[in-house]
DNA sequence: AAGAGGCCCTGATAGC
DNA sequence: TGCTATCAGGGCCTCT
């Protein structure tokens, strides 16, 4: 479900309340999530302060004070929600997906602090939590996985090698996290219609200057959706209660049948279903 | 080695 | 109303 811009704002609104606090207690409700969490998982945590909320692509990191990390990754489906302790449970906006109510199922984990706890809540379970040791784990944990768009080792040479000689479709590249890391189904798309790119073009047959508008493209759709808030699918909505607005901004996701936004282009959006996802692209100004 | 496809799981929605 | 089929924003694994 979340990508790179929806991990962000979830990490953004996640650090205000829970940097510098320390955990009192964790609470495992379901050990099944994508990986099984280990039985020593609480050990780790409990007892630690949070010392910073990080995030690598779509990973958040909870940074312990014991020189350990915490990963967390929401799958498809993974939401966090805090619950603020003294006001006799009531559950005020604060939850940061899906609704401001906490879901009556799939409440998985529960991290506790003095004044508030946060609940990890998964229906499908794609999720998963896991304890790196050190930095040098962390960075190696990582190692497999390619650039963020903002880096700058993520620039056209490097696209245009990547991509050379390859018979995979672009769209399949956006997604291949070793390719680059942070984008999802919804902002690939995006970012193929703003590139003037059809996502089942072969990658070598991808031209330099195309190499560059994939590098443009990618940094100015993503970090326009933090801008936004993120896109809400369903009712994302963060801390304050406020949803995403990327969503308005969408260019081709969901809007099979309708017109091109784009100036002047009289073409239709079509759905095609390339490497088992959905596409979206305009039939003329996408080639 | 690259690339295609299956699979993990629940819930919402569409169609009969 | 109640069944079944399809689809959903991710990523890992296996097979060819």
């Amino acid at each position: 479900m979340p990508e790179l811009p929806e991990v962000e704002i979830v990490r953004q609104s996640l650090s205000k309340k829970i940097k510098q606090k320390k955990v009192q207690k964790v609470i495992i409700r379901n050990r099944n999530l994508r990986f099984k969490i280990p039985l020593n998982f609480a050990n780790f945590i409990e007892g630690k302060k949070i010392i910073k909320v990080k995030r690598f692509s779509k990973y958040l990191i909870l940074c312990l004070s014991s020189g350990c990390y915490c990963l967390l990754h929401l799958g498809m489906s993974g939401t966090l929600h805090i619950v603020n302790k003294n006001k006799k449970d009531i559950i005020t906006n604060t939850s940061f997906y899906n609704s401001p109510i906490l879901p009556k199922k799939h409440n998985h984990v529960e991290i506790i602090f003095e004044n508030l706890k946060i609940i990890y809540n998964d229906p499908r379970r794609f999720g998963f939590f896991e304890i790196v040791g050190n930095l040098y784990l962390l960075k190696k944990r990582f190692s497999n996985l390619g650039p963020e768009p903002f880096q700058s080792r993520f620039n056209y040479e490097y696209v245009f090698s990547f991509l050379k000689g390859k018979k995979r479709n672009i769209k399949n590249f956006l997604l291949d996290q070793k390719f680059v890391s942070g984008i999802g189904n919804i902002y690939a798309n995006e970012i193929l219609f703003l590139s003037n790119i059809k996502p089942d073009k072969k990658g070598y047959l991808i031209k330099k200057k195309e190499c560059k508008k994939l590098v443009v493209n990618s940094r100015k759709v993503l970090s326009n959706a933090i801008k936004k808030g993120g896109s809400s699918i369903k009712d994302f909505q963060n801390i304050y209660g406020e949803k995403g607005k990327f969503q308005k901004n969408f260019k081709v996701y969901e809007r099979r049948g309708l017109s091109c936004k784009r100036s002047r282009c009289q073409g239709t959006i079509q759905k095609k279903i390339i490497s088992n996802r959905s596409s979206f692209f305009c039939n003329i100004c996408q080639k």
